[in-house]
DNA sequence: ATATTAAAGACTTTATTTATCTATAATAAT
DNA sequence: ATTATTATAGATAAATAAAGTCTTTAATAT
């Protein structure tokens, strides 16, 4: 069980533009070019993405993509829930519903990791203009 | 990301031997046939529990498993990492070591639910004599 | 009308998980 | 000793999921 490579790049591509925010909308070819990642497969991300109502798109010359949601608002689970799906981590093979008590325990151990990544931001680890934190 | 197949037979597993401790070993065939999987997949599956000390093998007539560790002892934590592999479920793509902000803060999510499971036993949620509980 | 840009669909490749088959090793019972 | 019973290991196959590509279509600004 290891998160996905599109999460991994999701995050980062959530970062990435919170940082560049105010520089208008940010092309496929930049973002691609600036992680070194193909095109067509970085759209199918930023597409779930537009989906899940955190970023939008536009199509055309100057077009590209731009933060939808307010950045202050955009949390890990936000991000993560687009790119991994909803759905529980743990679902027992042996008995319907939530009869099973050892998926009881293991959706509990997973509602603390939900409710951290809920809470916290990814506007905080951005390096925006007044030294607000910092990263990549 | 979704637990394996695997941790979901790994946790019934522990949970069954703990209800049948007082019952000597449990053989391949009948755990297999008890939870109807086939008998050399899941051997796999109580070979890698062997081997992270969870459970003991004894080969030869009457062998079979029986658990090693105090049952009192064994979380959902331990046989997690013995199907699961050690290893943090998240790994920043862009940057070596835990340079990564994001990185840091998954892996501090982690942290959150494998606290929660290290301290959850597995002993809880098994159906045993004096009615200590109840479970499949 | 043209250039630029994103989205969608079909598909291929790669990796991981699940599962099977066969052979080997260990042990108890005879 | 031989046989039956039991687990382990290795090779491999099948199934599923993830990662990635190619091509077409749609939208929009100039």
């Amino acid at each position: 069980m290891k998160y996905t490579k599109a999460t991994n790049y999701a995050l980062h591509m959530i970062v990435y533009m919170i940082e560049h925010a105010q520089s208008g909308n940010l092309s496929l070819h930049t973002l691609a070019d600036h992680f070194n990642v193909s095109a067509t497969y970085l759209s199918k991300i930023l597409t779930q993405l537009v989906k899940a109502d955190l970023i939008e798109s536009t199509s055309g010359a100057n077009g590209g993509y731009a933060l939808r949601k307010k950045m202050e608002d955009i949390s890990y689970m936000d991000v993560i829930k687009a790119t991994e799906g909803t759905g529980s981590l743990f679902e027992c093979k042996f008995q319907e519903g939530s009869k099973c008590l050892i998926q009881n325990v293991m959706a509990e151990a997973e509602n603390l990791m939900e409710t951290y990544l809920r809470d916290k931001k990814l506007y905080e680890v951005a390096k925006i203009q007044i030294g607000k934190g910092k990263s990549f």
